[in-house]
DNA sequence: TCATTTAAAGAAATCGTTTGCTGTTTATTA
DNA sequence: TAATAAACAGCAAACGATTTCTTTAAATGA
């Protein structure tokens, strides 16, 4: 493979001439076209790891996530690979796949990748001592580091996420609008910031319109993954609700399969509105009405921000919440006053 | 940010001691002590550009994908990933969004960040020249490469895939033993490797069955997409099918959802079977009969693949083909002799 | 105890760039 | 045309590791 040492002889110009045209500074015409020839003839590309070397810049961006095979990451890996290579750098990602305990030393391993920045997406170990740990080290540093899709308190640092305590008032109040009165929530990690958050939504939303919070409507999956409602179906619906706010798609989903298994027709006897809009939200039946989330955009702004705090544009810390939209599909529908006024409507 | 001297000043060595020290090669044992605690107290860990530069590795893999964000290939990913990681690789990932004429440009910029090997998932031009051209050069300078989910026949290079054939056939097999004989096929790409295939499955499978083949009944959606059904919907119910074989879960859902808009009910008037087994096949009404693709498996082959040719472990060019798996969920029914039958039945 | 072998440490070269400094050529102005 | 300024080219020193070669120290054996 060739070196520049072998275009500087070949266009019998020192080395310093060459790089001088690789990095469009100012060399005489004549010289540029000797130059450019000669690296054409030997098919000569810099070597990445020796600019790096020099420049302290390696152009690659580490993305931590929490797994790739979900319907969710996908869309924001996506964004954020779109803009961190329109900004000129690569996308070296590490998934944690859940990995209890992993992220800590995670971080540090793409850090010491030297990585010219580090977004973290969704932190799910943020409220535990190590993590805070090494995200203060690295903020201590001046790394370029940009959290996505969580919130931290602890940590002064960059960050970029979605409204939740918004996406849990909309829901919320689109069931209310709907007539709805007694509204159960199913959130999946009891302690995680976002679900918090879509609770303090939710009960909001309650309060606004004059409906007393029933914690018995509270319910706590664990996680965000559709079995995990089954256990806690029979719970949820002993409270006797018209209407379930599941805190994610998946969990929804959930929700409409033991429906199925349980006789219960959604929309009809139950409304259902989930979160976060993944692409097989609209694939359900009924389509799923939900709480849409800009993935994609996440992706992008978080990108965005880190370039633009790796080119010193962006000096102080600073926070991005992105707003969340309601979809309304076929699984929620308006409570009707009684029964019989609601079988005559759907004869109609 | 402390380097390999510092340590050596600090621990009143010299740097290659440091070095050795960190490489595991013979060393005073007093010495490893005092080298140790000096990389301890000044936090020091190696540049990983200046060990490229010499060692002429950099531990990192690229790979080149169409797109994130829909259902398929995060599971490749995320098999592609645990297993680099494994093998001590990170992963550098770039998507091509589908662009046009992007790919062979962008596997020379993979390549010329000196990945040690690159991974190529589904390319689409495969069959174009420049594409050619570029994996040819690449296969020239014996530089580790495995293509992913793509067949190649000009190019002589590793590469994994799944039994196309084998999974047209299954698919069309179990049609044909539910006492189907008009089975529509839907194509995606026409040309593409993969399609190719999953129809000769089809043909040969209806061939064993003394079953003519109808070109009426083979369609091409032009692309994977549901929304490309729509369009020739109209096409393929008027050859009078009673089933229909989708090449793509994709392509499944968009049949299912003209199916719901032309009052045709899955799977009584019309047995459906895709192609994938991605998440959300088994989240459709009726649940998608399949054929299971193993996606994260092929990941992770792929990658195994990657690390032994780099390792030197493996020498020669080998095709790894997977097997496919028939997944049997609700959108099959066999075929009643008369609809006088079938309708008595559905009535029990 | 001394010569000889062996093991570990140090010096210096190397990897392929970029860049500050210095010297030379070209262009500009009087 | 000469004096001066500006533009350009080349040398050599980084960047931070690894590794070969040499030197030094320790261990072995007679």
């Amino acid at each position: 493979m060739a070196t520049i040492s072998d275009v500087a002889r070949k266009a019998q110009v020192s080395k310093s001439t060459v790089s001088r045209v690789l990095n469009g500074h100012s060399v005489r015409e004549e010289n540029r076209i000797k130059v450019m020839r000669a690296i054409k003839e030997l098919g000569y590309s810099p070597n990445a790891q020796a600019r790096s070397l020099t420049s302290g810049r390696t152009n690659v961006i580490g993305v931590m996530v929490p797994d790739m095979d979900g319907p969710f990451y996908g869309s924001i890996l996506e964004g954020c690979q779109q803009t961190l290579w329109f900004h000129g750098f690569y996308m070296l990602v590490r998934s944690t796949h859940h990995e209890k305990g992993s992220e800590p030393n995670l971080v540090k391993l793409l850090w010491e990748k030297r990585v010219d920045g580090l977004i973290i997406l969704t932190p799910r170990e943020i409220k535990e001592k190590p993590m805070q740990e090494v995200l203060k080290e690295l903020v201590s540093t001046n790394f370029p580091l940009v959290i996505a899709d969580g919130d931290i308190d602890n940590v002064n640092v960059s960050g970029v996420w979605v409204d939740n305590f918004l996406g849990g008032y909309k829901a919320t109040n689109h069931l209310l609008q709907l007539n709805h009165r007694r509204i159960a929530i199913i959130l999946g990690p009891e302690d995680a910031p976002e679900a918090i958050r879509r609770l303090n939504g939710y009960k909001r939303a309650l309060k606004e319109s004059g409906v007393p919070v029933d914690e018995n409507l509270i319910h706590v999956a664990g996680d965000y993954l559709a079995e995990s409602v089954f256990r806690i179906f029979p719970d949820i619906m002993a409270a006797g609700p018209t209407a379930i706010f599941a805190t994610s798609d998946e969990l929804a989903y959930g929700v409409l399969e033991a429906c199925k298994q349980h006789g219960i027709n959604v929309p009809n006897d139950l409304s259902l509105i989930g979160y976060d809009d993944v692409p097989f939200a609209k694939m359900l039946t009924p389509k799923l009405t939900t709480i849409a989330q800009p993935l994609t955009a996440l992706g992008q702004v978080a990108a965005g921000k880190i370039a633009r705090i790796i080119s010193g544009e962006e000096r102080e810390i600073a926070k991005i919440i992105l707003p969340t939209e309601l979809v309304v599909r076929e699984s929620t529908t308006s409570l009707k006053v009684s029964k019989e006024v609601a079988y005559s409507k759907t004869k109609v």
